[in-house]
DNA sequence: GTGCCTGAGACGTCGGATGTCTTGCACGAC
DNA sequence: GTCGTGCAAGACATCCGACGTCTCAGGCAC
């Protein structure tokens, strides 16, 4: 195995092991190359690797430290690496969405606040009824992030969030060609705001898992 | 921004935008730092960082290619930051696989082969009634992963294998500490496996939502 | 035709030098 | 005494050039 993946193995057993704990700060790189027996270039692509994924964070003229390691932070990275998958596969990860986004609304339904509840319902009245394409998919992102952040779990919210990422472009082709794909899709946000409010997890789940498979549909349908 | 981001960003846009595909050789590291206008020692920061993600893969003596791209490796640098995570967050991890694992495998039901359903009964028989606790959790990654397989999305597997990792150890440690886990775990892979021979998905999806809640349930007593 | 050998090409690693940024401290004005 | 400015140290950012190691292809011997 090269040096530098050696040290990358080594500076994530520091990290597992406890021995280095989220927040803290590694010593500087000249000291960690030589406690780890290569050279600071090498330590350099190690350290930068792990910055990419969000384990380190490196801060110049400061120092390298340890991220906080949330699930949140971590699974960041997940957009980073969906980013690179072809259209061909957009059908699976929507797939994999209407699996957990009804789920985590039926879960929102018995634990979303009444403050959290007002919140949408505003978001959707600023939005009017006659919102552009952008401004839609916006909202629908915020909309179901605001939900799924009331789902209490956060590594599914992260999950969600990352895969969210490239069917959004996938809901904008469909707003910009299917004509009431706007309507529809206001119609469908006021009925899982008030599946929640109801406190009806049942009823969230069936409008969300609709919410899903119309763009899933469509977008079989197209391909 | 620094270079080496710059260079990281540089690099995804010629992949996404198609200037590179998969399987795609890239230039020399000198020639590719000259023409995004840095060192090479800076480049290589940005490359070794896309390769730990399986962006790249850099062959020493040959060269450096795009991958495949494929869901599966792509999600395979999950359970890399997945690793990461302490055992506070187990719970929350388990939660979503007990979302996406019973509707895996309801969607297997349809679409298993028998080929399939014999290898799965023959892993099974294999394993005898009284395994130990480490053959029992490396059999039931086993059987679960083929299930998963058969649901005929990439991307759901992929995801429940990185999720899964984590998850392990909780798994062993109840085995070693309740003292029936061991044939009640046994006893549910048969009742799992004869609904999917039924072809049954409701029936499937019960006995593998009861599976990963025994575990949930177990783990969330004992914290 | 087969197999070994060798050389070119490309990545792997290193050491050092210089630039840039952050931070803390000391000094001086108010 | 307090506040603000300026300097200096520490740490990361970037670069250069050199040498080691590995892979692969082509030539040569058998």
């Amino acid at each position: 195995m090269a040096v530098t993946d050696e040290a990358i193995e080594k500076i994530k057993g520091m990290i597992v092991s406890g021995a280095l704990r989220p927040g803290d700060r590694l010593p500087k790189e000249s000291e960690l190359a030589a406690d780890l027996g290569l050279s600071r270039n090498s330590l350099r692509e190690a350290v930068r690797a792990l910055s990419l994924i969000r384990i380190l964070d490196v801060r110049q003229g400061d120092g390298t430290y340890v991220t906080s390691l949330d699930p949140q932070l971590l699974l960041e990275a997940l957009s980073f690496v969906v980013d690179f998958h072809r259209d061909d596969t957009v059908l699976e990860f929507l797939a994999v969405r209407r699996i957990l986004e009804p789920a985590a609304t039926a879960m929102a339904a018995s634990r979303i606040s009444e403050q959290q509840l007002n919140a949408l319902t505003n978001q959707l009245d600023k939005l009017g009824n006659d919102p552009s394409v952008e401004e839609l998919v916006a909202c629908d992102l915020e909309f179901h992030r605001g939900i799924v952040q009331s789902s209490g779990n956060s590594v599914l919210c992260s999950l969600l969030d990352g895969l969210s990422g490239p069917t959004t472009r996938a809901r904008i082709w469909r707003g910009l060609t299917q004509e009431d794909a706007v309507s529809r899709t206001l119609h469908e946000h006021r009925a899982i705001l008030a599946a929640l409010r109801d406190r009806d997890a049942e009823a969230a789940k069936s409008w969300a898992t609709v919410h899903i498979a119309s763009v899933e549909q469509w977008l079989r349908s197209t391909l």
